[in-house]
DNA sequence: TTCTTTTGTGCAATCGATAGCATGAAAATG
DNA sequence: CATTTTCATGCTATCGATTGCACAAAAGAA
């Protein structure tokens, strides 16, 4: 019946050794297009067909080739992503969210960039030479280039834990709601002189919060909340936390609020190396909900975003554009929730605010 | 000169409203190849035309399409990557280098995986899907099938941080001679009762390290070290922090490794909560050199991987094998680094073991 | 001036999968 | 029994880029 591959002619495996649409067609005497159908399930096909090369194709190992169906598809099936700095683990967590997301949703996460740095020419071109369906973006700084690129090709672009500037949706944490928020429970557990340690003043995350803490301040009628830092890491966090032990004690703020949990984590360690009790002298909170924030040394009060949903939302706005419903471009808000460790003192129930 | 856009026959975008070398063929009114060659720098074709279409495809904005050229080149540029849990600010780390690094040589990596718990069959086979020329693994059970299916098809693969069971290469640092460093270290300065926390007793990295060390010990005359622990975890390490803590001083070990530095850091966690001193009463290790680890709370004495060089030659390998040159698989060792932190009272200056 | 070589381009096939249209056979209808 | 439907499949073009081969025109050799 089968004629076993004699060298010559048509021998039924392809280039490269992996079984195609066509060695599979010669193998079962059809038409490729009917073996495309088959597989793809196609009611056309009659059943036995169908199944003599379904079994074909599990005997061949067979797996379609994506690039090949993108070509004609016009869909990759790529998702670009690009990553902020990862050494806060925020990033990786939001990551590892995104992966076990996207992969469920049929999709599969093109890693463009990780890291601080602004992302490379090459590497933003790369997301329009692998024809990605979308692009997801968490990074600073680097995304303008990216999102130009994006807007240019009209990429659908949505921005998770950053707000849109010129281009894309964006999914964020309230983050104006979630200093506030931290302020108010601050304020109403005693505290009366706050201070607040700063991110990159260029970012969304970061300012929004601190006004948002600032402002809760400003209106219950004290001065504005002293501010340090400036730049979105732990050892900023602990200089910020050395200044303030350095202070003279009644100059000292009774509350710090780090933009970002790993600056409270910063300033935590550096008031305990100081010998600062917390929270009986000063209360510290944080806002992301990063897992070692929540760890024994630290066990920080702080505002956890909501990530798994952040995630989900992102992947959300992505599809809805891949499929071309012409969407206007959105921001989507989602609140966080308290979490209450024991580095802050905070009175006994949570307001809703 | 052009006619400009009637709407009708020949328009010069193609479905997807991007510049193809076809778009560009038509406007610049040569062949398809001629631009194909054009843009390739193709010395055949002539200074003028070579620039013309330059000129063309930069106004248009034109990128190639990297999935149609895949289809014929036989070579995606993509490399699967599946890493471990990234709650290990390790795997994180070393995912930023892989990028970078990956970009560097023109290749994008293809995030499969990220997390614990084993790969889904649906992501393994997006490996094949997607034709990666190579993937990169550092996680451990997961790798197994991934593994297989490499296998099967062909796949280059290489493990970083794992070594190898049935196929493919690995990249690892030499956990056997990092754990026998520190033994050594810790015995000269003077510790005479040793104890080993270990992470997942089914990764080489755990049982290399602790064995390596174990040996060290036992060679010195003094009983194999107790072990505890058994997953790689802060919480595992403070759980194992607390049980050394709460020993009778005198069967307390003077001296601990955690083989990797999260668990290190739990540990130190652990002992700093119930007031043991470090490194006067316990001397406490890590290996992995993880950034968290170097930071003011623990700093902490550690063998740092080379992952700088661990990435670079993984993708050595990976390019060695895409290449087709045929190589037997091989194991790459590389030697750690001791960094001197203040959580171990060391003898002063190292010794090159 | 004629024949050979070089040079620059075009034509057409290819990679692997998909989808529109065509076709032959079987089934249903009159 | 003739005719219209239905059904299962095959043929072929397509997606975008690359490449072997053919083929003119220009340059060199005789």
């Amino acid at each position: 019946m089968k004629e076993l591959s004699s060298p010559g002619p048509a021998a039924a495996l392809p280039r490269s050794g992996r079984a195609t649409v066509a060695s599979l067609a010669r193998k079962a005497g059809v038409a490729t297009s009917t073996v495309s159908r088959a597989l793809r399930n196609d009611p056309r096909i009659s059943p036995e067909v169908r199944e003599r090369i379904a079994a074909l194709a599990m005997a061949a190992g067979y797996t379609p080739n994506i690039l090949a169906r993108s070509l004609v598809g016009g869909q990759s099936g790529l998702i670009g992503l690009v990553l902020g700095p990862v050494e806060n683990p925020f990033y990786a967590e939001l990551m590892q969210k995104a992966v076990t997301q996207a992969a469920a949703r049929g999709w599969r996460l093109l890693l463009l960039h990780a890291g601080p740095g602004p992302i490379e020419d090459a590497t933003a071109e790369a997301l329009l030479q692998y024809r990605v369906d979308g692009c997801l973006i968490t990074s600073a700084e680097l995304s303008s280039r990216a999102a130009a690129i994006c807007a240019a090709n009209k990429v659908p672009l949505v921005m998770v834990n950053r707000v849109a500037w010129e281009h894309g949706s964006a999914v964020s944490c309230d983050n104006h709601a979630a200093g506030a928020l931290l302020a108010d429970l601050l304020l109403r557990a005693g505290h009366r002189r706050l201070a607040v340690v700063t991110g990159n003043p260029t970012t969304s995350t970061s300012t929004e919060r601190a006004e948002g803490f600032a402002r809760q301040v400003v209106a219950a009628g004290l001065p504005r909340p002293r501010s340090l830092g400036g730049d979105n890491s732990h050892a900023m966090g602990y200089r910020a936390g050395q200044e303030i032990a350095a202070l003279p004690p009644e100059e000292r703020p009774d509350a710090v609020l780090g933009v970002s949990d790993i600056l409270a984590m910063g300033v935590l360690d550096a008031l305990r190396e100081a010998g600062i009790a917390v929270p009986d002298a000063i209360s510290v909170v944080g806002i992301d909900g990063i897992g070692p924030a929540r760890r024994p040394p630290y066990n920080l009060t702080t505002v956890a975003q909501p990530l798994e949903a952040m995630v989900e939302r992102g992947l959300d706005l992505l599809q809805d554009r891949m499929k071309g419903v012409p969407r206007a471009e959105e921001v989507v808000l989602l609140r966080g929730t308290l979490i209450r460790g024991r580095s802050a003192r905070l009175p006994e129930e949570a307001a809703g605010a």
